[in-house]
DNA sequence: TCAAAACACACT
DNA sequence: GTGTGTTTTGAT
């Protein structure tokens, strides 16, 4: 009998092996096992004659596909995935597919009931139903064709549907979903822009490479017309009878730009976001291995949907950090689109605004082909960007007096401002007057957030809230005064300023879900709203028309932070706020309020723009030796005794000590606890990729071994984007 | 002395 | 990861 070896969900380096009768159970098939006291959903890899396990191997219970649902394509995906980023294969496979899948769900789509008549005389309703009006109504309806019951539901009650079926005149039958049915329909005959130069020579070269694997950079400042670009490329790929794969960053898919791809081409457009259920979002995968769907557009994990004609892979914003997942497989999306694209053969465009240094550097040593688009569409002006030095300025609500007149000029002239904070609540603290006591969160170690609406004091790292303390902990004290500014307390700060005109937040707090946020992007534009104040939501993808000043309130912080990548980050969040203002005729412009007017990062960005300004921190990482110019690998613990993870990293650093490897650690993360956690982490820094995969991947199991391994939660990210 | 909690371990 | 069997802990 064959022995199968099955990838099971669980976290470890090593596949199960399970007897089947069955000879030819093809790799990449799901099926159902015993494991222990319980049964899980495996997937079959390979094919053995022994195991060292021959005595306790037990049969697989079920078989779940026939036919891979993983093909070679995918599963070698997902080898590459286990291997790059050390993370186990089963977990891997988990990753890949849909929730539905994971369950067991069917990939094939389930087939629709039909209510059908039993006997096909034409035009005649049968004497039995009498009086029975709904009945009549219903049985004339069908005589015409049948329709499928959730139709039929709509209209009719169980009760007259019944009254058929019971009659004998009607059954339900099951029939098979044709909405998958492989489509190349679009609409070629919409009238479409012309492009400038710039647009037409970034679409001719994507054009021309539409079949072999080609990576594009498309450097557009905001407003270039990068959408159209996108556009015009992939009716070339349609007009193949290919697919496009479109990934955006979270927050990027609003229903406009859906709307503007299904316009565009007149066709079915697939969806995926996080809001969807197990069964919607199983359905586009159905529909785009199929050949349903000719356009995907989607969030992060989109980059795993299966396709049977692949034509291109899009990723907009590649520079956004929700490409990178978190927790679980740390697998990064952009990077995964590149492996993808060379997998398939088939072209990849990245886009921003504001390219990550990576990218950028991957396009100036000619591994990524760069296309630029410098010249904004239509008349509209980039913002002009200045500093405000604010040492030693009394400030409001953390506004320079100089600002608040020159935020009343721009609301006089009848135009919005928007201010951005990076803080939600009205306060990042709340400390004693008398003694100086700082209130924290006992689990993180950090100040509680103030919220003032809502009389409360808030964690932002673990959601702990309590009542707002009147008096100090520590010494009893009254007057408990609050430290730093939060969109909370400048919009009040605002409001009081300015009570003539409305302003409004926007943040986590404010817009609990997708549809409020797109109720508020409405009014605004509609101008509902004169002030705006936010955090980073406002520098994502939202268009503000009549926004013509842009404060930043504090831009310091990241100038002297302890991750590297801080003022690159800055540097995208201002670039992409400014590109949020001034869009229409109006001329626009963004300050910085800075203790450092002369810092060497802010004057470059703001003489000299993104593209100089990441040019130059690219030549300041390859001095410092830091990515993209090394390569960065994390080991990050979590564990009830500090110790442990201490313990466990140290183990780990004296494994993989090799002299092609700088170990950096064990130390204590940038949040050292968290939701009553420790947590430690060990940073490996090599110049070889290829050396430093090939120490981890040879002791990853071994890491797995060791006793101390189980007291800590552990995980190792490759390519880390953030030390939190 | 017992039960809950913490810990260890196997699972093919 | 999770279910189970084993050891530790602490309150009666």
């Amino acid at each position: 009998m064959p022995i199968y070896q099955v990838a099971l969900p669980l976290p470890k380096r090593q596949l199960f092996d399970y007897l089947h009768e069955q000879q030819n159970l093809h790799p990449g098939c799901r099926v159902r096992v015993p494991f222990g006291p319980r049964e899980l959903i495996g997937v079959v890899m390979s094919t053995t004659q022994n195991s060292p396990f021959m005595s306790k191997l037990k049969p697989i219970s079920q078989v779940i596909d026939e036919q891979p649902i993983i093909d070679s394509t995918m599963l070698s995906l997902c080898n590459w995935l286990a291997g790059y980023y050390h993370h186990p294969i089963g977990e891997v496979l988990h990753t890949v597919m849909p929730v539905a899948l994971r369950k067991g769900e069917s990939d094939k789509p389930k087939p629709i009931e039909t209510l059908r008549l039993t006997q096909t005389e034409p035009d005649v309703i049968p004497e039995v139903l009498g009086r029975a009006k709904k009945q009549r109504e219903l049985y004339a309806e069908l005589l015409n064709h049948a329709q499928t019951l959730s139709v039929v539901k709509q209209k009719y009650t169980d009760g007259v549907i019944k009254g058929l079926l019971e009659k004998n005149l009607a059954t339900i039958e099951l029939v098979e979903d044709t909405r998958i049915d492989a489509d190349f329909q679009f609409n070629s005959n919409v009238i479409k822009p012309k492009p400038n130069v710039e647009q037409a020579l970034a679409i001719t070269a994507i054009s021309q490479a539409l079949n072999k694997y080609t990576c594009f950079l498309l450097e557009g400042i905001t407003g270039s017309g990068k959408t159209e670009v996108y556009l015009q490329s992939i009716e070339e790929v349609l007009r193949n009878r290919k697919q496009v794969l479109i990934l955006v960053p979270e927050i990027g898919l609003t229903p406009q730009t859906v709307k503007r791809f299904e316009n565009r081409f007149g066709l079915e457009v697939g969806i995926l976001h996080s809001n969807l259920t197990d069964n919607e979002r199983l359905l586009v995968w159905q529909k785009s291995r199929a050949g349903k769907l000719s356009i995907i557009i989607g969030t992060r994990s989109s980059i795993f949907t299966p396709m049977v004609r692949p034509g291109m892979i899009i990723v907009d914003e590649e520079h956004d950090a929700s490409y990178k997942q978190q927790d679980g497989l740390k697998y990064s999306a952009r990077d995964l689109a590149v492996i993808r694209a060379k997998e398939h053969n088939i072209p990849l465009l990245l886009g921003s605004a504001t390219p990550s240094l990576e990218s950028l550097n991957n396009a100036l040593t000619h591994k990524y082909q760069l296309l630029q688009l410098n010249q904004r569409a239509g008349n509209a002006v980039q913002a002009k960007q200045s500093v405000l030095d604010i040492t030693n300025q009394p400030l409001q609500a953390g506004l320079a007096a100089g600002m608040l007149t020159r935020i009343e000029q721009h609301l006089k002239a009848g135009n919005q401002v928007m201010l951005f904070v990076n803080r939600r609540g009205f306060a990042p603290a709340l400390l004693c007057h008398q003694c100086g006591h700082v209130e924290e969160c006992k689990r993180c170690n950090k100040p509680f957030t103030v919220h003032k609406s809502l009389q409360k004091i808030q964690c932002h790292h673990c959601g702990a809230a309590r009542a707002l303390p009147k008096q100090c902990k520590e010494c009893g004290h009254h007057e408990l005064i609050t430290q730093g500014v939060g969109t909370e307390q400048l919009s009040m700060f605002l409001q009081s300023q300015f009570p003539q005109y409305s302003a409004v937040r926007i943040d986590s707090d404010s817009v609990r879900g997708k549809a409020k946020l797109d109720n508020l992007l409405t009014e605004i534009n509609a101008g509902a709203h004169q002030i705006l104040i936010g955090t980073q939501i406002l520098s994502k993808g939202h268009h503000f028309p009549n926004v013509t000043l842009v404060v930043i309130l504090d831009a310091d912080g990241a100038l002297f932070s302890a991750d590297f990548r801080a003022s690159e980050h800055l540097a995208q969040l201002i670039t992409q706020l400014s590109g949020r203002a001034g869009r229409a005729q109006k001329l626009g412009e963004m300050w910085l309020q800075t203790h450092q007017p002369g810092h060497p990062l802010l004057q470059d960005l703001i003489n000299n723009g993104y593209g100089h300004f990441a040019r130059f921190a690219l030549s300041e990482r390859k001095l410092a030796s830091l990515p993209p110019f090394s390569f960065h690998a994390l080991f990050r613990t979590e564990s009830l005794q500090a110790q442990d993870g201490f313990e466990f990293l140290s183990h780990v650093s004296q494994m993989l000590q090799h002299p092609q490897i700088r170990i950096v650690g064990p130390i204590p993360a940038i949040m050292e606890k968290r939701q009553g956690k420790y947590r430690m982490q060990l940073l490996l820094q090599s110049h070889s990729r290829a050396i430093l995969n090939q120490v981890i991947g040879h002791f990853s199991t071994d890491i797995e071994a060791l006793p101390i391994a189980r007291k800590v939660r552990w995980s190792i990210d490759i390519d880390p984007q953030d030390f939190i």
